[in-house]
DNA sequence: AAAATCATTTGCCATTTGGCAAAAAGCGAT
DNA sequence: ATCGCTTTTTGCCAAATGGCAAATGATTTT
């Protein structure tokens, strides 16, 4: 919980009353590698937030081909925002690489929070807004690379996860093969 | 200003007062094609909304290369985020390729108008979080397709941009050459 | 330790895309 | 219609990446 605390003090001030509620509302939950926190087809219902450990967004794309669209690791939240806030059906999935210690927020508990707190909303869509422009400023710039420079952009945006999951997974959000990763690695060395 | 009203009233309500206050600090802007609507190095000062014509975001990376990172048409907001709200130096170009009519709102006025109506806060955070969230879908599908299928993306995200601009601009967005784009339309035609 | 399972590397060849430069096409001004 | 400029297409060949399958390496289970 503590980890928390210090994020989102990060984006604004609160005090000790505001976070023993916020606190009172969050939950622990532990995930096993290769489970799913949530799936795509499904409502969202949750905000997490990572403790310990790796899980990654994916989906499908039109050719059936399992995408990989971003990594999430320490000390960063994951919610499906698009299905969070329209309460519309989820379209990706979000899986455990390794086993996970994340903290959740039960959708009402967060609306809650939100009404309650002064000021909580204001740091929320802070928060939000950061989410979503990391997202942007990380993927963006590798449609316009070689694969050699995405998977180097790759190590610098995740420098803790290349050791930590099979490397398809890896190669799959770049978008190339893992074979044609494996040899750029044997490269770069 | 009609679009302006038409397209925030899709994300909240406002009333006749409120939303003549707004019109207020909108001021009319025309810009000519090929000039900036701003650029890298400078702090955003401004919040446009495009009436007509359509722009481009675009950077230099690492090997110099200028590359457009998105475009924007009509009835979209034009923001440099990050420098906007933290008054850092933006690190994009925003380019008229068309002949452009926007409105415009200075951040003074933008952040007293956030302070003034009530509601209009959490209606901006709606219009943001779904800028944000459109450009991480637009954009990030693209790293993990083949050329073909890219320009077929674009296509379908811009469907009113491809016969108004250079074919360079989209190889630029697409992240391949002038001539493998020309090529590729060859073959879809 | 051996077996079974999973992850990574490699070989071979096909396909896609890039680089460069020239030709062709389109467009606006006169 | 013609000139000058910009944009798009094409040709040629090189480089990068993909597809598939087998080999190697690592890890877990028995």
């Amino acid at each position: 919980m503590k980890e928390f605390i210090e994020y989102i003090l990060q984006f604004g001030n609160l005090n000790p009353q505001q976070l023993a509620l916020i606190s009172s509302k969050a939950t622990e939950l532990t995930i096993k590698k290769d489970a799913y926190f949530s799936e795509a087809g499904k409502i969202s219902q949750e905000v997490g937030f990572v403790v310990e450990g790796i899980l990654r967004v994916c989906y499908y794309n039109n050719k059936g081909e399992e995408i990989t669209k971003y990594f999430i690791d320490e000390n960063n939240l994951v919610v499906d925002l698009e299905s969070f806030d329209n309460q519309i059906c989820s379209s990706a999935y979000v899986q455990a690489l390794t086993d996970c210690k994340m903290i959740v927020f039960s959708r009402k508990d967060w609306l809650d929070l939100l009404h309650t707190i002064v000021g909580w909303e204001t740091i929320v869509h802070k928060i939000i807004s950061k989410v979503l422009r990391q997202k942007v400023e990380r993927r963006s710039p590798l449609v316009t690379e070689d694969a050699t420079t995405r998977y180097l952009m790759f190590l610098e945006i995740y420098p803790n996860v290349v050791n930590r999951i099979p490397l398809s997974y890896v190669a799959s959000y770049l978008g190339i093969t893992q074979s044609s990763l494996s040899r750029i690695r044997k490269n770069i060395r």
